[in-house]
DNA sequence: TTTTTTCTGTAATAAAATGACATCTAATGG
DNA sequence: CCATTAGATGTCATTTTATTACAGAAAAAA
């Protein structure tokens, strides 16, 4: 496991002093792997032996050892850990602490989805008659995000981000249709009632949504992601990029199934619109 | 470079002794890391300056330095790189890709970004009297995703993705209004025209767009990431979830400016949908 | 062969890390 | 509220580790 990953999990399991270790490490890894034991001592204001125990609570020899597993998950994988933005960050500060936890949030999301799920999904999908996405609020760019995906792909597709359409369009479905639904927490009321109308419709309903949910409970398949949100401030963030990333996934999955002939379709559109663009 | 290549090819280029350190090192670099450089000089037959000077030689600091520099590209493979999927690949296979290679993107989007231009883009998004978002296709989800942030800051604020409504809507605009482009190539004729209006009306046009491309020239200010598009099948995928990452960037930035009393307000916003949502 | 240069090892020194112990802090029970 | 105790933290001593300076050996050049 990433040893900066680990440090960040393990947070509270430390002592006040070790803390202040771990935050110096946190803070500027590429700067800890390249001090003694006194400068971080002295970075972190604590003693050298603190950083020393520090190290051995992480299951490493002594400091040496530590720098050698620090070094090594720092080139081996993600440099980045879910940092929240404090009210005096400058510009770059907020910058990078978004685009690193963001980054992490999508190994976290990664890691946590599973293929074999979204092996089915692509089945579905590549079986559908016609694709509904449906999203409210900010998982409402998702669906749309989606529908112009999937629309390239020349296949029936629908998108509708007003509880009313859908509930009507999911009225209207039959057997064969899929119903893709996008909601970070899976607790929006609305989102349920349509899930459960399609349902009732025969329809397939692949959901994008929290585990366990009250939305994941009403669907055929959940596709799940269990993304933290720490770094928000009051609105989904990582969450939703995870979501358009999977988006891009089962578009993937989707042209990978149709095979070659397929994708020489896709260039095709790609190609059409050139006149609508400046040549280089 | 990876340390280890570079010892094999540097191999003539040391002395005699240097080469028995560097063959012992290649012979099982995993021990290396792990010794101190009293045992590696024993396990060369040499004395333990030679092992400190070979060290030199390789361009680190010292010993520790070295070993660092060892273990990190002893760390398997490369992690995050941009990896095209195949049409042979598997759900685990580019699933994995996908998410790989957006956080590389991230990666490198981060560094290219101009943090005093995210400043100034934030100086100018605070002082707006309206802001607009627009953009066309694949944009325009990005283009709604800014509204649904932006808009919890209530304040005036629009997204269009409808060229006749961009183009009203900038004649309509005044000095004081910032409109913000986003488009990944920068050469969308539309899009640009619209930038022309916007700036013929006196507002102020922010573009998130490619370096130097037809819209970045007519733009007031330029947030541009030059990310690679090679993952794609004929979509703009890992560019599309950069532009989202930057307005959650502009937002933030936004919400940070504004100070504490406006993120209490956020609060009340999250707040007053509680109704619509299942208790856990 | 002599001279010069380059290499290599020894020994001294400096730096770093660890261990032992004392002190402080905070929590628990009286 | 104080006494006791377990845990945390720092100081200092010791040990380990790395580096430097220098001298002798080997190789190359004259």
């Amino acid at each position: 496991m990433n040893t900066l990953e680990l440090i960040q999990k393990n947070l509270d399991t430390f002592s006040k002093s070790e803390r202040k270790v771990a935050e110096v490490i946190i803070a500027s890894p590429q700067i800890a792997i390249h001090s003694s034991i006194a400068t971080l001592a002295k970075m972190a204001e604590v003693s050298e032996p603190t950083v020393n125990r520090f190290c051995r609570r992480l299951e490493t020899k002594g400091f040496p050892d530590f720098k050698l597993h620090l070094a090594q998950s720092l080139a081996n994988g993600t440099p980045y850990v879910n940092r929240n933005v404090n009210e005096d960050d400058g510009p770059e500060a907020y910058t990078a602490k978004i685009f690193e936890s963001t980054m992490a949030c999508l190994d976290v999301a990664k890691n946590a989805l599973d293929t074999s799920l979204i092996n089915r999904a692509v089945d579905a999908l590549t079986q559908a008659n016609k694709i509904s996405f449906f999203g409210l609020g900010a998982s409402s760019s998702v669906a749309h995000d989606a529908l112009n995906k999937f629309f390239r792909f020349n296949i029936p597709v629908a998108c509708f981000d007003d509880v009313v359409m859908q509930k009507m369009s999911c009225i209207n479905s039959t057997e064969g249709d899929v119903i893709v639904l996008i909601s970070h927490t899976g607790r929006t009321k609305a989102l349920v009632e349509v899930a459960q109308l399609a349902r009732k419709s025969d329809a397939f309903v692949i959901a994008l949504t929290a585990y366990n949910s009250p939305l994941a409970l009403q669907s055929n398949l959940v596709l799940s992601m269990s993304v933290p949100e720490d770094t928000d401030i009051y609105m989904p963030m990582a969450s939703r990029i995870a979501q358009l990333v999977l988006i891009d996934v089962l578009a993937t999955g989707f042209t990978l199934r149709r095979g070659a002939k397929f994708r020489d379709n896709l260039k095709r559109v790609k190609d059409g619109i050139k006149d609508s663009r400046f040549d280089i």
